[in-house]
DNA sequence: TATGAATGAGCTTTCATTCAT
DNA sequence: CATGAATGAAAGCTCATTCAT
């Protein structure tokens, strides 16, 4: 938790330290951020850094905090689709949001991305939210099987698994293999846009017909 | 590349320090990994570690291969499926192949996967090993639509993508669902054989429904 | 030397402050004692403090001279015996006085001890009270020869050296010997009265044997 | 325990740094001693320090055991008493050896004075060193009491202590009572050895006819 | 080849002190 | 008078790397 010095800080003041923050950890890792470049970067001396936060812990801890924030408002943004109707709606809904986000906001994304992943210190924060993630796509696809929409022998456990281990890193996929500015990427009538839907598409399919009750007329999807 | 003097190292000596190596990237990662602290576990001198290597990130590498190569040797002990037969099968083969060798050797397992999530540097090595990856996947895939066994409008770069990202976590993920000592994951008649390969099973049934040509008989798959 | 504005606070607060002053300079030392940690104990703020000091110095003095009141005020509770009797009852009385008042404020006696034995500043201040305390001695000696109560023969530079050096650290043995609360130590009828006025009892004789006129029949001092 | 390395180094090299150690800690005490200020002194690097030594504690306890062991090298250079004689006569051989040697090395004698009286951490060798101390004093006078030297009736305690209390600070006495130079101090027929016997003296009287058997005619000791 | 002492840049952290509000 | 943000010097300590033996 950042000091409340931090907060009482000058609008500008306070995002370009954060900014250059998130550039830090997204340079160089969790392990080998510098508090001494971070200052150097910013201007600041370095015992300010002391005034704002206890260590590199606590600013890491509040950007992801930041991040989660940040994310959580993005989505909010367009109303998700009702819960009743096939999880894989929602999954779109979600995959563009959260692809969306990521690409506008890749080095924090990166920095979050590498947290789940295993960087960063292991306590708390990191492994409840890997474990908060399965748990809410398991709840999602254990409604998709209430309301008919997925296959009732369906394996939980493999299917949180699944979801979780490909949307997790699929940002980072197209980030990678699109090599664009971010901003370029995602805008609505971008150059990319087909191409990005395209890839959904093929993902939404492969995971709608592996978990889904598909009945045998929907096999002709791509016709 | 290690020097020669590394390989003309007698034996035990050579492997000794190539264990603590792993020993010490696996519990520090690689930007926090020290030589210092390597050279003191191995007890030999601070110089000797430059008559081996240029420095750690020539070690790095060195693991990295070498983890390769001992997966390779491992996986080739058991002869693959025919490759004309459904590529599921193949998968089975991988996935086991894969989880028995990556359960039996966790430190290396480990390094070589935070290596392809984003850890250690960059450059050259990894992003290829990521690329030769999906290549592989994409060329086995391919395969699957020619003889047959797959639906020939599949997405070929998302059902890689799905492949890669899904089947390079499992043994992590298996390891800290389970908690066991390695050794016992996955002996043969071991305790949770049976639980392992049941998400094998879910795991293998949603990639193949959600890529293969289903038959409609074969919907009942877990009667 | 404290700035005007202390002396101007409310009492409470300037009593506070000064109280855990004391705290902090017992706790670590004079060398060690800290600005930083004593205004975030005090709940001021830092500027706060260089209104009241010139710096931890100007503390420091403060504390020393406060102690020095402090303990004249407790002494003068209880009038000391008439000079021109031995200077062994006038000992006696300034022993139980001094170790009554360390024993009551162990944190602040602890300061001046380490003062005088050389911790804090070598300057001024302390080594001028350790000549005083000589000289306060050798003017009390001189007296009891005067008087007749002493050998006139006695040396005075090696009687004072003696005194001075006994008397010093004597409360802080005693709470060092008897592990127990301070406030427990000195009351009068508590548990460890006897065996104080005991060592008391030891403690004069050796100093009066080896100072005093000794007339054969006293020797049979503890019978 | 300072590590090989430093045991390894040239005498000279060891010895001058060994030397500005004890002028460090003599000149700031345990607790500012920095070792910054001491590399900068002996012209070696920061690093250097560490292959020496795991810290500051660790040379600090060198420098005491370094301490300890030349003060009993220089005792034993002039045999003591015999022990059955005057526990008086032990005490005067004890008394000019430790002056001796405190005020050939003054500032060695400085640091283990500190140390004694509470600076530096008060863990382990400093309490047992007190201790012993103690202890080594009461041995003495019980034997002082058992071959008939001393008052049967003495009070053990409280003689030890005095003792104690006296010769510690003894030498540092000297040295701020007789403004010279140390070596000056004690050189046998040096200006002020005579001044330093009466002082002698005049302790012992006191000592003696203190604690002492003193038949009537012993008391005309300075006719 | 093997050694390990030497090095200095770099790190995190604490500190007393100043000063504008 | 009170405040607390800003500062940079200085601390202890670790590190990869070099090099003479």
């Amino acid at each position: 938790m950042p000091k409340p010095t931090f907060f009482n800080l000058p609008d500008d003041k306070r995002a370009r330290i954060l900014d250059l923050a998130i550039e830090e950890f997204a340079a160089h890792g969790y392990r080998a951020a510098s508090i001494s470049r971070l200052v150097a970067a910013a201007g600041i001396a370095k015992g300010s850094f002391y005034q704002y936060f206890d260590d590199l812990d606590d600013l890491y801890h509040t950007l992801l905090h930041l991040g989660g924030e940040q994310k959580a408002r993005y989505l909010q943004a367009t109303p998700p689709p009702d819960p009743a109707m096939s999880p894989f709606d929602y999954l779109r809904w979600m995959l563009r949001g959260s692809v969306g986000f990521e690409v506008a906001n890749p080095r924090l994304a990166r920095i979050a991305y590498q947290a789940l992943m295993g960087d960063g210190p292991a306590e708390g924060f990191v492994t409840e939210m890997r474990a908060a993630l399965m748990t809410f796509y398991r709840a999602m696809l254990a409604r998709g099987i209430e309301y008919g929409h997925l296959d009732p022998g369906l394996d939980l456990d493999a299917a949180a698994f699944v979801l979780t281990s490909t949307l997790l890193p699929l940002s980072q996929y197209l980030l990678s293999r699109i090599d664009l500015e971010p901003e370029d990427l995602v805008r609505p009538g971008g150059p990319h846009a087909a191409e990005i839907e395209a890839l959904f598409d093929g993902l939404l399919h492969i995971l709608e017909h592996g978990m889904g009750l598909h009945a045998p007329e929907k096999a002709t999807h791509h016709g």
